[in-house]
DNA sequence: AAACTGACTATTTAAACAAAATTATCAAAT
DNA sequence: ATTTGATAATTTTGTTTAAATAGTCAGTTT
């Protein structure tokens, strides 16, 4: 009976997953549907039975990647025993994410100007999910009593979102370039601790 | 003797001052050397004797521009008599300068995967006296006893120029481009107030 | 000699078109 | 319901040409 879903759920898995590897080595525009296809020895055709374009395709992998972030994101922020750790935990799990996935993303650096508006709520529903559970954080330490309570939780970890957001590598002069690149990224990572800690400690009494 | 030099010089900066006008208003790409040459009544060929080249033009009021912000920088925060007022002299500082040549900018916003490596200098010289200028700032709040001693005051201010750098329009979700457009610019302006206050009160004892 | 120009050349951009690559569709087969 | 080969539609790439603009230079003016 539902066995039928399932093998279409499996099927579509496999579709998700060789799209994956795809994208990942070539980015977007260097990942032709028939490679995909013939990576599952399938026929292109039945990409298209299974989703309505390429662009839907990418978009379902990355919906799939976001799910699994938020995920992680959740059960880490749940060990976590203090503001300081569940900031940590996400700007480490957020670092990871961007390292591991970072080809994947040639398409957000390609189509800069105008990514379709399915992209921009998948990164909405991230940033929705990192404020709810890092504003619950806020919130755990403010009945502690370590922190002074802040009128709106949700704007404090919005603002300090944004501000991880804009670290970048130190010499301005040496980079040259708008998007962080690869080599970049550990320097950054450092800095964003750096920044949370003075941060946090501005929250504090 | 030197009248000579001075006339040159007046005539450059008229120049100058022509085509910061044309790029403000229209961007570089749609401002003509013929256009700045007709706006002085001079032929074009007279530019090519002033300057080499369009785009060194183009530089040549980008670093005049660069030159009164940062003296403008220089000024104003000599009159700041709290580390807080400095570096909210230098948000603002850095606001209004954006905010008046927001399309004299279209040249970033266009080339922005390789700018030439004059531009990267000149924003590395505005860095650097952003740098110094705070970082003298931090010494002497360090010196009055009020923050605690940083083992580095340029490494603090490199992070927090960075971390402000980052902020952008809340509602990500709606905002849909990598660039901010000239009506968020007062909610970033907000935004970055905020967050210096709470990075401040995370630098004191 | 320094400042300047008109007329010229060189380069870049834009438009139009064709060829090739790739996306997307669909009738038919399993 | 799932799958495919053949085909259509679209996008990308390369080429040509014309127009716009950048850039040069011999020669004129001050």
């Amino acid at each position: 009976m539902s066995t039928v879903v399932d093998q279409q759920d499996i099927k579509r898995e496999k579709i998700l997953e060789a799209a994956y590897q795809r994208f990942l080595h070539y980015g977007y525009s260097k990942t032709t549907m028939n490679e995909i296809a013939g990576d599952l020895s399938l026929s292109k055709a039945l990409l298209y039975y299974y989703f309505p374009d390429k662009s839907q395709l990418y978009i379902a992998v990355m919906r799939k990647l976001a799910g699994e972030y938020i995920q992680n994101l959740e059960s880490e922020l749940n060990q976590a025993n203090s503001l300081r750790d569940a900031f940590a935990a996400q700007v480490d799990i957020h670092h990871n994410f961007i390292v591991k996935n970072y080809n994947f993303f040639d398409f957000f650096r390609v189509n800069e100007q105008n990514l379709p508006d399915t992209i921009w709520e998948i990164i909405a529903e991230i940033r929705n999910s990192e404020l709810t559970l890092l504003s619950a954080a806020i919130r755990i330490e403010e009945q502690k009593g370590h922190i002074k309570p802040v009128e709106s939780p949700e704007q404090i970890v919005d603002l300090l979102i944004d501000a991880l957001h804009g670290v970048r590598v130190s010499a301005v002069a040496h980079k040259k370039v708008m998007f962080p690149q690869k080599e970049h990224l550990e320097e950054i990572h450092t800095k964003r601790l750096l920044l949370l800690d003075i941060f946090i400690k501005g929250l504090m009494y």
